[in-house]
DNA sequence: GCATCATACCTAGACAGCATAGGTATCTAT
DNA sequence: ATAGATACCTATGCTGTCTAGGTATGATGC
C-alpha cells in the first residue's frame, strides 16, 4: 500500500523507471510492479502515471520499443538509449544535489 | 541562480517554509531569501510560490501571523504552532523515508 | 461452461502545485 | 528624479501526478 497523494515525487517516476531500465529491458506492467517491488511497497505508481511516461521517454528518444508476444500476450520491452542514459545521470545528479542541500538545511541546528 | 523549472521539488516549499519558521519567526520576503541562502543558491523559490503557501498554511492552522512595522515599512511575521509542528514532523519523515527508498534504488548494483 | 482474477496494454479528465509575470507602495541611494 | 531594494499580493499558465475508466487474453475455480 504505498503512499498516495504524497509530495516529493515530483520527477520520480521518470528517474525511477530510467533506472530500473538500466539494468535490463523490461515492459510497462513489470515496471509498475518492479517499482512497488524494489520501494518496498513504499512507493507506487499506477498504470497511468507509467503508460504516459514511458510514451513520453519514447517520443524525446530516450527509450526505444520492441514488441514481443508472450504466451498470447504482447508484451512492449523498452530499452534505454544512449540519450535516456544521459538523462538519467542528469536527473540522478540533481536529485543528489537537491536532497544533499535539503537534509541539511532539515538538520543544521541552525548555523548563525 | 536556483534550478529552474526542477523536477523533485514538490512538497519541497512547504517542508523548507516549516522548517526556518521552526527556528524563528520571520515573514515572507525574509523567508524567500532565507531559502536562497541557506541553499547556497540551489534552491530559489519565487514570491508566488511562498505567499500563497503562507497563506494556506495560516489557513490551515498550522501558521500564525503578527503584524508589525519596521522603517516605515509593515511586515507580516509567522509563527509554527503546534499543528504545524506536526505537519513539519510528518513531512520530514516522509521526505527521509522517501529518500532513503530512492537513493537505494539508485545505488544498488540490482541485488537478484 | 462461466465467472473471476491476473496479465498487459491504453486514454481522458480531474486536480495539485510550482513557475511566470504581473501589480502596489515605501524607503534609500545615485 | 530615477532606479533599486524592500515588502506585500494575485492571476494565469503549465507540468505532472492521480483517479477512473476501457479493451483483451490467459489461467483458475466452481
Amino acid at each position: 500500500m504505498a503512499i498516495a497523494q504524497s509530495p516529493f515525487l515530483n520527477g520520480v517516476p521518470e528517474l525511477l523507471v530510467l533506472r530500473l531500465l538500466r539494468d535490463r529491458d523490461m515492459y510497462g506492467y513489470e515496471i509498475v510492479q518492479a517499482i512497488r517491488d524494489a520501494s518496498g511497497d513504499v512507493i507506487g505508481f499506477a498504470e497511468g502515471v507509467i503508460y504516459p511516461l514511458l510514451h513520453g521517454l519514447e517520443r524525446d528518444g530516450a527509450l526505444i520499443t520492441r514488441r514481443q508476444t508472450v504466451n498470447g500476450r504482447s508484451r512492449v520491452y523498452y530499452s534505454v538509449t544512449s540519450r535516456g542514459a544521459d538523462r538519467l545521470a542528469a536527473l540522478a545528479a540533481q536529485w543528489h544535489s537537491l536532497h544533499h542541500t535539503i537534509s541539511d538545511i532539515l538538520a543544521e541546528p541552525r548555523h548563525a
